[in-house]
DNA sequence: CCATTAAGAGTGT
DNA sequence: ACACTCTTAATGG
């Protein structure tokens, strides 16, 4: 099961303060949840019970919208956390539905739990305020790009969203989803995400084998899309 | 291990 | 957006 003490994750907010003679009480308060892929884990409208990390694995975040339209709202991979506004917060209810995207396991602190860390640590309670505060600029800057970039523009910023926080290996990305979440996450539909991916592919700036993609001109597809990150933000 | 089915990719209209 | 083909992955006996 997933040990704070020995956990990799460095980015992971709790295995940060994990070394604060205060929190070792509440570690043990952590649970530890095995989700196969394609598993939904959290559901949109249920009630918020609590506040998930990612120990190891892929998971997509999303907004359910009308006639099964989804919106992937973010991803998340080792050590980040899920289900943002389970912990605490005005709502009772989950505002997303969270799914694995590959066999993953969870760390998941109750909401009650959660509070008593937080009241008794206020670095980490810090670092939360932090870490909501980019959260609410990543998604400010999303919001922008969504109604200003075109669908070419949207599919190529995916495309290196995923190069950026999942990296590649052997030149294929280490993520691999399919053509309709591209298209749940760039705001479009899987046929427009295809033909961009096949014109991308034509210009030899992508590579695809199967599903799994590969970026071979990064900088190519970051000028084309520079006009929209170089002034803040990314 | 192979065969059947389901899911996903790609293209034309 | 829809209909269709082709390919790949999953299932189960």
């Amino acid at each position: 099961m997933a040990n704070c003490i020995t956990c990799e994750n460095t980015n992971c907010l709790i295995k940060k303060n994990s070394k604060d003679p205060n929190i070792l009480s509440f570690l043990n308060k952590k649970h530890t949840i095995k989700c196969k892929k394609s598993q939904q884990f959290i559901m949109e409208g249920t009630p918020a019970h609590g506040l998930f990390f990612a120990f190891k694995g892929k998971v997509k975040v999303l907004k359910t919208g009308v006639d099964d339209r989804e919106q992937i709202v973010r991803f998340a991979k080792d050590g980040e956390i899920i289900g943002h506004r389970g912990g605490f917060g005005s709502s009772k209810y989950y505002s997303i539905s969270a799914q694995a995207l590959e066999n993953t396991t969870l760390c998941y602190f109750a909401k009650e739990d959660l509070k008593n860390i937080l009241l008794a640590i206020p670095r980490l309670t810090f670092e939360f305020m932090l870490f909501y505060a980019d959260e609410l600029s990543e998604s400010e800057t999303r919001v922008r790009k969504l109604t200003q970039m075109s669908v070419r523009e949207r599919v190529i910023d995916s495309l290196l969203h995923m190069e950026n926080k999942f990296g590649s290996s052997d030149g294929l990305l280490s993520i691999t989803l399919s053509r309709k979440d591209y298209a749940d996450y760039s705001g479009t539909t899987e046929e427009q995400v295809i033909r961009t991916l096949s014109a991308l592919k034509k210009e030899k700036l992508l590579l695809a084998e199967g599903r799994r993609l590969g970026i071979l001109n990064a900088s190519a597809l970051k000028a084309e899309i520079s006009k929209h990150t170089f002034s803040l933000n990314s």
